[in-house]
DNA sequence: AATGAATGAGGATTCATTCAT
DNA sequence: TATGAATGAATCCTCATTCAT
């Protein structure tokens, strides 16, 4: 019954770990890694389960080896942030960058979005919060009003969120993603120049 | 572990139910609704799963009850804030209540948040969309820019987060609530007064 | 939700027991005994479990007790026709009082054609075949050829599977009861001057 | 009760699927289907009941697959029947063969026979009620009287029920077998001569 | 005469994982 | 570079039965 495999293969070579990343990406960003067994994402390959543990440990290797590979515009955008002096021209330009990178990543920011309960469980949810915090760090000012902190959290909340709430608004997504950063933007400004807001 | 039951039993009587609902909010919103096992939420409560099931008749149903009970307010929110007139002054009392209303429900927010992949896939996943979807056309105005919009879905979000990611930033609750609403209604006053933003 | 029973019971008294007979004996003959549960029953009879384990002891109890009400008639058939001489005479009028018995106790002799396997293993299961073992013996001659011994025992198993499987066939109920006896009673009378049929 | 295997397993292959069916088939038959569980067949075979599941997606297809392979003769029987006249000869030389196809199948519709209950509500059930009306369409004529139709469905039930219920007469089986094809040939002649009966 | 609450045993099914080939 | 076959542990869920009230 199988053995034959009747044409539908080829082209492929040794590109199968890609080819699992993918998948395995998108059924998790749909239904939930714990939902997604590695049973689906073999069958959508066409391969056996099996299979997948020649290329990964373990199915939680898969998630970080994307996440690994998909995280690391952040972490570079992260070196750079902190490298520059802490004022409102860097942290915009931060937020600029950080727009671009989330668009390269969307759809494994949507799973993080999605699954905050089980990252937390998984050891990339700590790597993951790392990042985050220092992005935090880099954003806000710990000096400032409450206001203004939460100001600059909603910011990237914005940012991370954004993208997917604004499904059913019919609108070009290069538009949308400007929208998001401009209120992100502003959101950080007005926490800089804040103080008087209260 | 069974037999010794330490003697912190007895006086109960008819809150068994309850006491399922609390428990399993509880663990669901600390594990994620897969990963917390009918057998885990059992022995928590020092019954069989088979009690479980005299009481609820699905896993899922234990969540929708818990849904269904600790959502009312939010739908006389929602009932209220159609009745009003579309004006600002509405949509910061809205913003005020919701505020209270989510207080008073924070462990299932904290759950609809971080499972939201989960969600999509469970019942009351469409009723909780449907519901965000109201909310949202009363706080916004779909006429108004694409950047006030966001505003807008930006100050729900923001609110719904706010309790959750102020985690480690040391303050009294109440505190963080009123800076979160502060900033919540702002996003929607400058969404309002806005227009020449864009 | 209960409690108030909003005046759709009433009527019933002391009859619980037989409700209860009937409606199982109906889902048992419906579905077969292992595939309906006194959940099941109890739902039907709008009554609890724990209500069916105050009238009988077990699950089986009620089928035993449905049997022993319906099978009384073909008891005393056995006794009259074994006190008769083994004529074929004696042999026809079994045939025809046994298609009478049969009649009037339908749903449980398509239960007991159906559930075969489960009765088995039932207590019942073994007074049911020694009875059929005693209707054979006054219907065949073991000294007969085993031709005829077959026809014998054919006759009854015509008439056991007679009434459920004419069912397509559209006659009047009383016409097709006829038609089956006849062919009993004619395979017994073959059986009786036979010999030269083979 | 694992750990010692004391030494008969070994030099199987790619007979477990087989085994399966068969150990299946022997306990399907003997304590009816649904009394009849998983763990039950995994024993007997010294497997998990997981590895049944790697053979079968689920309890109902092992019964299905076994009645597949087994029922194939049958098919083929009635498609040649179907292409022959309709006339006397025929009916009889379909019953000489359809004898000697259940004698191969013989556990399978022992298990048929005694859970019909149990077949109505499986997808199989209503294959081999069609499989059966064939059958008895090619056997008997939709003309004659309601008798003579009972005649041949007695024929094909005697059949059926023949090989089970002889089991306390102590002869040689294939004596029992040809006594039961001439009941059944005499019914259908009969029936097929007949009209003057009624 | 019946209920509400619970149990213990067991059901089918799914999962991540392993390993010899 | 993969497969075929299998496992062990866990899953949700259902059942007959019990008992205090």
């Amino acid at each position: 019954m199988n053995g034959t495999m009747g044409g539908t293969k080829r082209q492929r070579r040794g590109d199968t770990r890609q080819r699992i990343q993918d998948v395995a990406l998108e059924l998790f960003a749909e239904q939930g890694y714990e939902k997604t067994s590695l049973r689906e994402i073999a069958e959508h390959l066409d391969v056996t389960k099996a299979a997948l543990y020649y290329h990964f440990k373990t199915k939680e290797e898969i998630l970080v080896s994307i996440f690994e590979d998909l995280t690391r515009p952040m972490d570079e955008l992260i070196e750079w942030g902190k490298a520059q002096p802490h004022n409102l021209e860097t942290k915009q330009e931060v937020l600029r960058r950080y727009s671009e990178a989330l668009t390269g990543a969307a759809p494994l920011f949507r799973f993080m979005q999605e699954n905050q309960a089980t990252m937390r469980e998984l050891s990339i949810g700590h790597q993951f919060k790392d990042r985050m915090m220092q992005m935090r760090d880099i954003i806000r000012d710990p000096d400032a009003s409450l206001t203004d902190q939460v100001r600059c959290i909603s910011a990237l909340f914005t940012m991370h969120a954004g993208m997917f709430v604004l499904q059913d608004v019919e609108s070009d997504p290069e538009d949308k993603r400007k929208a998001v950063l401009e209120v992100a933007v502003d959101l950080v400004t007005q926490a800089h120049t804040g103080a008087r807001a209260s």
